[in-house]
RNA sequence: AGAGGGGUGUCCGAGUGGUUUAAGGAGCACGCUUGGAAAGCGUGUGUAGGUCUCAAGCUUACCGAGGGUUCGAAUCCCUUCCCCUCUACCA
């Protein structure tokens, strides 16, 4: 959520970093804020001045009732009695303002930094580097939909039955590989500084708020119906809200978590023939790593999650490229976003495996995730990224290296799977 | 899940309708004292909003959360969340 001090004192360049970002009517909208900020603040006035009178009124009353004249204080009751009906009318008038401005502000995406490309789809994306080189792959060299079939590792017609769609069932080498995936990156993380967390997988409310998916993306999460709680989309939700509602001490930044859970995510009707198999699912499993940072250094800390992500990706041989994305390609609560995408060698394409976020303040004024500095308290930026995804990591294992042996097991990874091949 | 007891500031803790403008203590910060330290003494010590060029000041809200009663609520009522004890159940 962007903050109204900032966007009164910075209207044009609001107004021009929404548009970058694709967001319609961003200057009538802009007017439309500071316009009903005007007006809440206006009834916000009304309303506390007259609290002011009844507060002294009550005041008057307990010192005459306290002094023994009776009397005196029932004349002063009756006349304050008149005051409560409109009292409430003015609290009820400016909370209702500030509500409807509330409303109006979350709608607001955040601002890309300036290093973002103009641009409204993934063809603009700005490609910052390629690493590696494309696998030589067989003649016949099959997608990961068939290579699971081939050695049976993953089931998608079991996860059908019990489940449905989108819910693969791992087996054998195929769970083991999973769990050799989740290890390694967790190893890596912590190597990297990093502080493991276990979070739960169901979040209230609140949470989805504090880091965006709510009020938005609703209809992205399954919810559970007694309770009303949301299955995480990412881990990304709990682990930056252990911040929510926290003013943390200076000498704790920076924090740095790292967690891994499954991931639930509907996609509601976004299925057809470029999200087969592994490519996207409706439960997975993710190693998230997030990060608090003083203002100052959210920067230089993306670069790092950056180098982080790709050091993985080097490790398991896999040749990727790192995107810049572009203004209309960004997520909604982004400031600037690196996609990492690993080569798929038989589907000929790049697949999304992670991606590494700045929010600046936009999370932490959800949040209110602050820190101190100088006595004066001051919002936090905080970051994620993937450290990684597993189900497109793996497959572009199994295509990438697939070959008469069978699937080769990166040697990064051999110590985690203790087997060296699929076959 | 049933019965009972609780939730007050950074922490402990008092407070069952009106100088509570949240007592008292601890902690922390600064000062005095000291050769130095401790002790002692003094002062200060939250968050958010509004007003204000800034600061100060003034003001509103905040005693788990949300509503209500009242001229006035930490205190009374309702709803809800969480914690503790016992019982039940369970991995």
């Amino acid at each position: 959520m962007l903050t109204l001090p900032f966007i009164r004192a910075n209207q044009e360049t609001t107004i021009a970093d929404l548009q970058k970002k694709h967001f319609a009517n961003a200057a009538e909208i802009v007017a439309q804020l500071i316009a009903q900020d005007d007006q809440r603040k206006a009834l916000l006035q009304q309303a506390e001045s007259a609290l002011e009178k009844s507060n002294a009124a009550a005041k008057e009353i307990g010192a005459l009732m306290q002094s023994g004249q009776k009397e005196l204080a029932e004349g002063k009751r009756a006349e304050t009695a008149a005051l409560k009906a409109s009292i409430k009318e003015m609290e009820e008038a400016a909370k209702a303002a500030e509500k409807e401005l509330t409303d109006l502000l979350v709608t607001l995406p955040n601002l890309p930094h300036s290093s973002v490309p103009q641009g409204k789809t993934a063809d603009d994306n700005e490609v910052v580097l390629t690493w590696g080189s494309l696998p030589e792959l067989p003649a016949d060299a099959q997608p990961h939909w068939d290579l699971i079939k081939k050695y049976d590792i993953i089931d998608f017609d079991l996860g059908n039955k019990i489940t449905g769609a989108g819910f693969p069932v791992y087996k054998g080498k195929g769970a083991r590989l999973q769990r050799a995936l989740i290890n390694f990156f967790l190893d890596e993380a912590i190597k990297a500084g990093y502080y493991e967390i276990q979070p739960p997988i169901l979040i209230n409310e609140e949470s989805g708020f504090g880091t965006g998916q709510l009020p938005d993306k609703e209809g992205q999460m399954y919810v559970t119906k007694e309770e009303g709680l949301f299955l995480i989309p990412t881990a990304e939700v709990p682990i930056t809200n252990l911040y929510r509602d926290v003013i943390v001490n200076e000498k704790e930044l920076p924090i740095k978590n790292v967690g891994h859970t499954p991931c639930f995510r509907r996609e509601a009707g976004s299925w057809g023939a470029h999200v087969r198999g592994l490519n996207r699912l409706h439960q997975f499993d993710k190693i998230e790593i997030v990060q608090i940072h003083k203002p100052e250094n959210s920067y230089a800390a993306l670069e790092e999650m950056s180098l982080h992500v790709q050091g993985l990706l080097q490790k398991l041989g896999l040749h990727y490229r790192v995107l810049r994305l572009c203004g209309g390609d960004m997520g909604f609560a982004s400031a600037l976003t690196y996609d990492m995408e690993a080569w798929s060698g038989a589907q000929n394409r790049w697949l999304e495996v992670s991606s590494v976020s700045n929010f600046e303040t936009f999370q932490a004024n959800r949040l209110k995730l602050r820190t101190k500095i100088d006595g004066k308290s001051i919002l936090c930026h905080t970051l994620n990224g993937s450290a990684l995804a597993l189900p497109r990591i793996v497959a572009s294992i199994l295509e990438n290296n697939q070959g008469p042996d069978g699937i080769k097991i990166p040697e990064a990874l051999v110590p985690y799977t203790g087997f060296t091949h699929i076959n």
